[in-house]
DNA sequence: CGGTTGGTTGAGCTGTATCAAAAGATGTGG
DNA sequence: CCACATCTTTTGATACAGCTCAACCAACCG
């Protein structure tokens, strides 16, 4: 028994999130038929490769973007040289949303990706016309806030494989429940970025795998591939916080 | 010479944020006067002690609140006991962004508070029906998710004064400015919430309270004030990640 | 194939969590 | 206004987890 999703025309922007309210439930798609259209309007549709430097923190912002496909990072650099990665991105995400006409995280592709971008100017002028829509941007923004909380949250952890054991579990909500096989994650980022996400040293990250190995909860296939072997207990591991 | 601020009358809502572009700078207040009267006629005004709880994670959402005068925490409470806390709200600031019909975070009044509280039908009713009123709340919740990134990024240094100093900067950045005395910083909350929201242990707090003493820095007067003794090398540490 | 980038493993050190206890605040009721 | 009970903060001693530095290994690329 398959579920029928919603139609969804690629090429077209959209965007994903949890509303404030029950009974629009399910309503993990913001944006209406009509809406997408007048966006894709509005916006530029674009490839860029794996590894690019989308912008810079602190250079002068003129975009808004949202992703059709593939995985973004968004990070910033310290003094000492080490990063913090602020979050990775995902389909119909959005992200480039500048402070005072500057951007406050660099932002690189992980993946080659397909984005559409708006001029700043011209997506709030439509956001204030339409309402409705503006609506939709309002939830997302108020779902990434979460979010961003919850990773704050990850980072509280004191144990290494524990934060990890969160991540997976993170990273399998993004791409899981649509991904073909649930139990394998994929894992484009390096251990560097994921290190940055979590909190630790890359060296304290590939420990942490390693222990999760040897507990026989995860199986890691390769760099960028987790195949999760026992889900229950590793549900326990992420939520014993 | 006094700069001369936009009147704000007090016992009607308002907002503060960073806007997204340049041109609209030096506006932290986001709403007009007509807004404000408009979110008067649907809200309502509440005076809350200190300590009062406001809603507890997982709660059904029925309200969403701004904050008039006082200081609010919102919290999360984990299996072993701990707290981390997502974050503290001052005047001006919104909370209660509820999803899918529940709260996510539990908010408490750390001190005596007047909140504004709508019902979220209500309120978001209005809002997509007044585009640019909508827009305010856009660009605030936009603002608290880069201070929740700003977060992230404090607990992730490993040292315990570095961690204080950005504290320090943090709460004089939110109170401070037009507060009495710039260097004096009210600290209303307890040394443990702010162990929760710096993501150390509250005896590491005093500790690294000690240090920042001991190099003269900080100096720390009662329980609720810090005297900032020297704001040149505490900026620097709170930089130096 | 060498070169480059990314990842693993090991040894030792540092700093924060933890456990325990004392010392300060704060608030209450007599 | 004091004495008591409670809550918060400070201080101390110890253990351990993750950081650091360093070397080695694997994958990927022209």
């Amino acid at each position: 028994m398959k579920k029928i999703l919603p139609f969804i025309s690629h090429q077209v922007p959209a965007l994903r999130g949890a509303p404030f309210l029950a009974h629009n439930a399910g309503g993990a798609i913001l944006l209406t038929d009509r809406q997408r259209q007048q966006l894709t309007s509005i916006g530029m549709r674009l490839r860029l490769p794996a590894r690019k430097l989308i912008y810079r923190e602190g250079a002068p912002a003129q975009w808004i973007f949202a992703i059709d496909e593939g995985i973004v990072k968004s990070y910033r650099e310290h003094a000492n040289g080490k990063r913090t990665v602020a979050g990775f991105l995902f389909s119909r995400d959005l992200f480039g949303l500048a402070e005072r006409g500057h951007y406050v995280n660099s932002t690189q592709a992980v993946t080659a990706v397909e984005v559409y971008r708006f001029a700043i100017e011209e997506l709030t002028a439509l956001l204030k016309r339409d309402g409705e829509m503006q609506f939709a941007f309002l939830v997302k923004v108020t779902h990434e806030l979460r979010q961003s909380q919850r990773r704050a949250i990850l980072v509280n952890r004191r144990d290494a494989a524990g934060r990890l054991a969160m991540f997976l579990t993170f990273m399998r909500n993004q791409l899981g429940p649509d991904a073909a096989d649930g139990a394998r994650v994929p894992l484009p980022m390096t251990r560097s970025d994921i290190a940055g996400f979590v909190g630790l040293t890359l060296e304290s990250v590939s420990r942490a795998a390693k222990e999760l190995e040897q507990r026989g909860l995860v199986k890691f296939e390769g760099r960028s591939f987790a195949r999760i072997v026992d889900p229950a207990r590793l549900a326990r591991l992420a939520a014993a916080v």
